[in-house]
DNA sequence: CCCGAAACTTGATGCAGATCAAAGTGCATC
DNA sequence: GATGCACTTTGATCTGCATCAAGTTTCGGG
């Protein structure tokens, strides 16, 4: 696999300027952030951080998909966290996690050494609030998130998933169309996601496919192809 | 059921002072938030905020425990937050929440005027950086009890809520007693906590009994009887 | 002290999803 | 265009927990 070049953005470019934790910072405070701001990228697959690591940076997740990831002794594991362009990596006050991250997909970071940024942080407003938001809002997908892995069926829990990487990939000038998206997992993962084994993803997939809710193209790309019976099979009440 | 007295305590003898969203702030920042607090009760049961309801407060829990619960159209319910004093309820920015929040014993709260509150935070650092840490406090939590709906079995459930209990209630100077614990729920609610059916939480509970890790004084009351072997049972490495 | 309801325990049975096993598919490399 | 490997599908069987169904204990109120 060959290296991944290592880029250099702009903050005016960046992709992510606008939803990430520098979103409110001022001209002033984004010059500050650029000075300890470093870009790093990792290869699908690569680990960004292990459990219990001393933590010497935290960072933005500027393009790609990480995850967080928690196993137990024997082996078992189950996925706690799904980071996308713009989510945050790291806890500021904390030197280690108790989670790995790894790269799903190729990824990009922005990097900030974390004695730095919280330095920063507890002098700036604009940053503290909006890493406050980005908490909270990551918990409330956390806690629908344990909604379904403890009272969730197999099928509403591929269901739920799939109508997940429909409703975050829906571009509002597509909104009729139903365009091909793609699966950035494999079955495995997909099953460390939902509490399952990758062979009850893969039958409930195929379940899915035969009642013509979703077709696939390949086994990585696939539209939907009936939304209203997708969302009656998440077993949420989004439809109503 | 006779009404709960409301009670006014100064917020220099609150329980919770040094805890709380308010544990950072100067005798200044702490005069302005007593100047929009006021004390609230519920009784065990009674519903404190609903899903959907628009949200005019909110508070810091002085005393008592309750939950977060998250229903689904056929009532299949999951908890996904367990409050306990200190923690916060409610969400800035947001005139509404996800689910229902409910005492679960006896409840005081400290509540705030919502928007006040919210002016308050945009300008107290102090402020804003411990309810941050409020919340990030209570995504690791939400992220272990991830790990534990989606991949642990029904008696490693049962163990690792009963290690909680104990873990939390250990008091420094008793460290090496047993000392006795109280169940703050009933089995259907320790049921919705761990995405189990009552049944089965009964048949653990007793399984433990029976094999010496803990014993009951009264359906409420219990101590754990052997520590080691309790932590064995929950799955995790902390024993290690 | 008795009654009734709520909470809890225990037993019998069923089934969704795990586990075990094997075959199929796509794709990178030589 | 053959080889090997990672990923996926499909089938057969097993099992942990849910479900269904009685009982039992506890406790508040008349």
């Amino acid at each position: 696999m060959p290296p991944i070049p290592k880029i250099h953005v702009t903050c005016d470019a960046c992709p992510i300027r606008h939803r990430a934790v520098c979103s409110r910072c001022s001209d002033d405070e984004i010059a500050l952030l650029d000075k300890i701001k470093t870009y790093r990228s990792f290869a699908a697959g690569e680990p960004i951080l292990w459990r219990g690591e001393p933590l010497d940076m935290v960072a933005s997740l500027v393009k790609g998909v990480a995850n967080l990831t928690k196993t137990m002794e024997d082996g078992r594991t189950q996925m706690v966290g799904l980071l996308l362009p713009s989510d945050f990596i790291g806890r500021p006050g904390r030197s280690e996690i108790a989670f790995d991250v790894t790269a799903t997909t190729d990824v990009t970071l922005c990097c900030f050494d974390r004695l730095a940024f919280e330095k920063l942080l507890s002098e700036t407003p604009n940053l503290s609030q909006r890493l406050m938001e980005l908490a909270l809002d990551e918990l409330d997908a956390a806690r629908d998130w344990m909604l379904l892995l403890g009272r969730k069926t197999a099928r509403e829990k591929i269901a739920s998933f799939v109508e997940m990487l429909a409703r975050r990939s829906q571009q509002p000038d597509i909104l009729e169309a139903n365009p091909v998206m793609q699966l950035p997992m494999t079955r495995d993962q997909i099953a460390n996601f939902l509490g399952l084994t990758l062979e009850t993803v893969s039958r409930q997939l195929t379940a899915l496919k035969k009642e013509g809710v979703i077709s696939f193209s390949d086994r990585r790309h696939f539209e939907v192809t009936n939304l209203r019976a997708l969302k009656m099979a998440t077993g949420d009440d989004t439809f109503i």
